[in-house]
RNA sequence: CGGGGUAUGGCGCAGCUUGGUAGCGCGUCCGCUUUGGGAGCGGAAGGUCGCCAGUUCGAAUCUGGCUACCCCGACCA
């Protein structure tokens, strides 16, 4: 690449629109712009990173033997008629018609087609297993998209998708799919872990997520310190508390609280006029906060859910919503109250929640509820309070819930030592779908008894424009991108600092000869061989673009010598200018961990 | 969907309070000089001041309405 002809215009200042560092550099060094919210232009240099990530993707998939095709970004309706998507998806699809009024989408996702592609051509047990997969443009109508390529409304996916017949084979499909991921996030260089997740409203069982570390990420996962265990923060499952002896626990009683309407105030309350018999003081984890929230399913219906759980907690609403799944949570509002008058607001207890119980509202427990433990909670009449309440005893739940929030120095459910928080950006996502979708579909083949069975599937998804932009996040500093070797646009970048063809002739000479040299030994090369254009500006262009190994050809030249410049340490070094080719063979080659090496 | 902010040449911004020839920096083009860390001087091109209406002799500026975009939250890969 000349450029004295790329198409690229490297911008001195930051843009205004764009926020986090990475991406305010993607467009300042001139790899993306902004088409309209959510959606970005490709250019020549960011088109390079996002080939050299599909590439990557695509040679660790077809390692697998999964084969590569192409379904079309425009749908038609039918499909996701079928599976109930056309609705479920609301306002995030892009929707279309065409000019006879047929109605169209832009595929936010494409498990429908593969699943009908299957149908379509496999009729018996001999066809599987198959994994089929495609890397992809997928629409979805963000409510507000942010983050630049992290989160846009048009994005590249690799998705692929397995098919079995038996149980044993999804899991070895998975299991495949797992290895290829940990390969393609070794090659990508990024820092990752392997998390335990939710498989979403399509259901499935076992399901994990590739988690790129970062401050930046919109997802909390918690992860012990032997490594033992991680998972997302909606995928924790809490551990059913141990029963506790409740016989030495008095009788629960009634006592007046007045103007008590948050666990602060009424713990303040309690320090002040009903002292502990054991002498310590009243904290908000004695008390049993009891929430309430109106789900609203997918078919319209509202229903109210009451939560209980340790006063000191808070319900996390991540957690709560993928627990209640597809059902969407709203705040229980003061309409809803008046329509339910037997909750008394800031003093609700376990006396009228239950579907057996006065209110009628689904009521369901923390796990670290303990059978027999004792709770001070709302007595259901404004201004008063019922203290030695023992769950078990003088209480029932209808069932626990995964929805009281996860915080740092919580116990690991796997018993090994204790939580951390962190965030991740979510690269990829593998599950186990089960035969839930081919059954909507009816995807069945004939077995060895010639009997129709229905085909189990696996999903996997890899956000492979959101890969570039992880990438850049995680690989950048005051002076511009540092491109690790398996994604950077050019393996080296060569600068001539000469401005003048005819003055400086012996210097674009030697540079045009190295590039020549380069590019004969198959590097891409990146070659600034603009006139006019002066040293400190190729030198500040090249800092910002971020190629590993930066080639400068100029003045040392007198000396027989050239310098070789490290773009992520900086270190520069002078080399003689008929080895500079080896030298440069040896950086690109040698130091490209990942990539060639795993991939050999 | 709630809260906040912004809208002026390709990019970044000033001007608006107090109405009167639309400005600055960067970038682009021409000339001369300069030549290893975003060069200097001189010249030039490039703008329906987001849109609609109103007030006014006169609106980027004042008033009303609308729209778009950005950020935080809610929601989702």
């Amino acid at each position: 690449m000349r450029m004295s002809s790329l198409f690229l215009r490297t911008l001195r200042e930051d843009p205004a629109d764009a926020e986090l560092p990475g991406h305010r550099l993607l467009v300042r060094a001139g790899y993306i712009r902004r088409a309209a919210p959510g959606i970005y232009t490709w250019l020549p240099l960011g088109l390079k990173v996002l080939r050299r990530v599909e590439t990557i993707v695509r040679e660790e998939m077809d390692a697998i033997g999964a084969q590569e095709l192409t379904f079309p970004a425009l749908l038609p309706r039918e499909p996701y008629e079928a599976t109930n998507r056309w609705t479920e998806y609301g306002d995030n699809i892009f929707r279309l018609k065409d000019r006879k009024g047929v109605d169209y989408l832009l595929g936010p996702t494409h498990e429908e087609m593969f699943t009908l592609a299957v149908k379509d051509l496999y009729s018996s047990y001999k066809d599987l297993p198959l994994s089929i997969y495609q890397i992809q443009n997928k629409y979805r109508d963000e409510a507000r998209p942010r983050a630049g390529l992290l989160r846009g409304r048009e994005f590249v996916m690799k998705d692929s998708y397995s098919f079995d017949v038996s149980d044993e084979g999804l899991q070895a499909s998975y299991d495949a799919h797992r290895a290829a991921y940990i390969r393609i996030f070794d090659r990508l260089g990024f820092e990752y872990v392997i998390v335990a997740a939710m498989s979403g409203a399509m259901g499935g069982s076992a399901s994990e997520e590739f988690l790129a570390v970062s401050a930046i990420g919109e997802d909390t996962f918690v992860r012990n310190d032997s490594g033992s265990y991680a998972a997302n923060v909606e995928a924790v499952v809490v551990a059913q508390a141990a029963a506790v002896d409740a016989s030495g626990t008095p009788a629960a009683h009634v006592e007046d609280t007045p103007d008590t309407p948050t666990i602060e105030t009424l713990v303040a309350a309690l320090n002040a006029n009903h002292a502990r018999e054991d002498g310590r003081e009243w904290t908000a984890a004695d008390t049993l906060k009891n929430v309430i929230v109106m789900l609203v399913h997918p078919d319209g219906t509202r229903e109210p859910l009451a939560i209980g759980v340790p006063g000191d907690r808070e319900v996390d609403a991540k957690r709560l919503e993928a627990q209640v799944s597809p059902a969407e949570v709203e705040a229980f509002d003061e309409k809803d109250f008046a329509a339910n008058p037997t909750l008394a607001k800031g003093y609700i207890g376990p006396g009228v929640l239950g579907e057996e119980r006065s209110s009628g509202i689904r009521y369901l427990l923390d796990p670290s509820i303990a059978e027999g433990s004792a709770w001070v909670t709302g007595a259901d009449e404004h201004g008063k309070h019922v203290l030695d309440l023992v769950h078990g005893r003088d209480f029932t739940a209808d069932g626990t819930i995964q929805a009281a929030e996860v915080r740092d120095g919580d116990p690991s459910p796997d018993g090994d030592g204790v939580l951390h928080t962190a965030r991740g950006i979510e690269m990829g996502h593998i599950f186990q779908l089960g035969r839930k979708f081919a059954e909507a579909l009816d995807l069945k083949v004939l077995d060895e008894n010639g009997k129709l069975v229905t085909v189990t599937m696996g999903s996997y998804g890899i956000g492979v424009s959101r890969a570039v932009a992880a990438i850049a996040e995680g690989n950048l500093d005051e002076s511009g991108l540092c491109w690790p070797r398996n994604v950077t646009p050019a393996d080296v970048h060569v600068v001539a600092t000469g401005k003048n063809r005819d003055r400086d002739g012996s210097v674009f000479d030697k540079a045009d000869e190295l590039t020549a040299a380069l590019e004969a030994q198959g590097l891409e090369v990146l070659y600034d061989d603009r006139e006019k254009v002066s040293p400190g500006v190729k030198f500040k262009d090249s800092e910002l673009i971020g190629v590993p190994t930066i080639v400068v050809v100029g003045k040392s030249l007198e000396n027989g010598v050239v310098e070789i410049k490290d773009r992520r340490t900086g270190e520069r070094r002078e080399v003689a200018v008929d080895e500079v080719v080896d030298e440069v063979l040896r950086e690109v080659r040698g130091d490209a961990s990942g990539a060639t090496k795993a991939g050999a």
